[in-house]
DNA sequence: TCTGGGGTCCTAGGACCC
DNA sequence: TCTGGGGTCCTAGGACCC
């Protein structure tokens, strides 16, 4: 049986920030959206020393820490950082699952876990100069409880006959799969740890896992059957924003859906995918939030054609002000292929006109272009 | 304390078809 | 007239993960 590494890299975009700048080191330093209504992204271990946390406001971060250094999250930074670890990663094994731009699964011949394990610590910290702490066993979930118990920067294995005396005294959360809600219901029912998980009646756990009570007694036995699913094409994208205030007015909402829009239909065009649903999502001042989706007979990757559709769901369904965000998801992907010879030669120019943009957009970075006044008429109203 | 953003998976109801 | 059963697609919402 071939063992499983479970590599983290520990408070990974407060790390880099902090190798990046040496002032940095030794102090409390947060990482999050800086609006206003943010949360922490991830923070320094030094910041956790305050009680600061991962999805904390940002606003309460600060009370509990008033000297922390702040600083808005630099995802492109991040991805490069991410894709120099993964390099290390494959020196060592071709048998890797990317869980997260800070998590990966890595497969190695039984019997050299621990080994591998040392030496890409070694190496990550050397050639990287960054913190990993990573998990050792047999299957994904020992060796992700293994790297829980690790961190910070640490390096264990969790073996199975290791199970009753290292897992079962856990709280039932540390299984993945069983969150907050989940949780709070099993608790309701007397059951706190793996270890009263392992001992509960089938038919209790029925009652609040359904048809995945055994897949979680086998957990709780430190079973998991689950493989490495080394790539798979994605199912959807999304952007959404929060309004850095509650809005009132459908104009703002227009102008937010069509910056969303512009990026969605350029990362389909990047990646070369079609869309064939639309989703709108909107969230209420009071914080209830709906999803509208629209399924479309053609597949679509312009911006024109993403935006037209979720704004059209926003008039029909965005009943009353105020919102608090709106986001656009579009899915039912697949690969691009040739449109239909059916379109017009308005539709061709805007066609063309895309790719210009995009080309400019890979060079320069958001176009400003987009506002010169040649475009009339072939942008979508409004956005000239 | 007043709650981000980007994803995946599951469930359940209704429409529709045979 | 008093209504089966199975399959698929679409849609909405929720739980969960990082």
């Amino acid at each position: 049986m071939q063992e499983i590494l479970l590599c983290d890299l520990d408070a990974f975009f407060a790390a880099v920030e902090q190798r990046d700048n040496p002032e940095l080191r030794g102090k409390p330093v947060i990482v999050g959206g800086l609006t206003g209504r943010g949360v922490v992204a991830t923070c320094s271990y030094e910041a956790r020393g305050f009680g600061v946390r991962s999805a904390m406001p940002l606003k309460k971060a600060l009370k509990l820490c008033p000297h922390a250094v702040l600083l808005p999250v630099n995802i492109s930074r991040y991805r490069e950082v991410a894709a120099e670890v993964l390099a290390v990663y494959r020196r060592f094994t071709p048998f890797i699952e990317v869980v997260s731009i800070d998590e990966a699964y890595l497969g190695v011949a039984p019997g050299e876990g621990l080994e591998v394990a040392r030496a890409i610590k070694e190496a990550v910290r050397k050639e990287l100069d960054l913190p990993l702490s990573i998990g050792v066993s047999v299957n994904k979930l020992l060796a992700k409880v293994a790297c829980n118990l690790a961190k910070p920067q640490g390096l264990k294995a969790l073996w199975p006959d290791e199970v009753p005396q290292i897992l079962w005294p856990l709280p039932v959360g540390v299984l993945p799969g069983i969150g907050t809600k989940t949780e709070k219901q099993l608790k309701e029912r007397g059951i706190r740890t793996v270890g009263d998980l392992a001992a509960a009646p089938l038919y209790l756990l029925k009652m609040v896992l359904g048809s995945e009570a055994l897949r979680f007694k086998e957990y709780s036995h430190g079973v998991d059957r689950r493989g490495l699913v080394l790539s798979r094409p994605p199912l959807s994208f999304s952007k959404e924003t929060t309004f850095p205030r509650d809005v009132w007015e459908p104009e703002v909402v227009r102008g937010a859906l069509m910056r969303l829009a512009e990026d969605l239909g350029y990362r389909l065009r990047q990646n070369g995918f079609l869309a064939r649903s639309v989703t709108l999502k909107l969230r209420f001042a009071d914080f209830r939030t709906i999803t509208r989706t629209r399924c479309l007979a053609e597949g679509i990757n312009r911006d024109s054609l993403i935006y037209r559709t979720a704004w059209e769901l926003f008039q029909e369904f965005a009943s009353s002000p105020p919102w608090r965000l709106v986001g656009i998801k579009v899915a039912e992907l697949s690969n691009w292929k040739q449109l239909s010879w059916l379109e017009d030669e308005r539709e061709e120019r805007e066609r063309m006109l895309a790719l210009v943009l995009d080309a400019l957009r890979s060079r320069y970075g958001r176009p400003v272009v987009r506002r010169a006044s040649g475009l009339k008429g072939i942008l979508p109203e409004g956005e000239e």
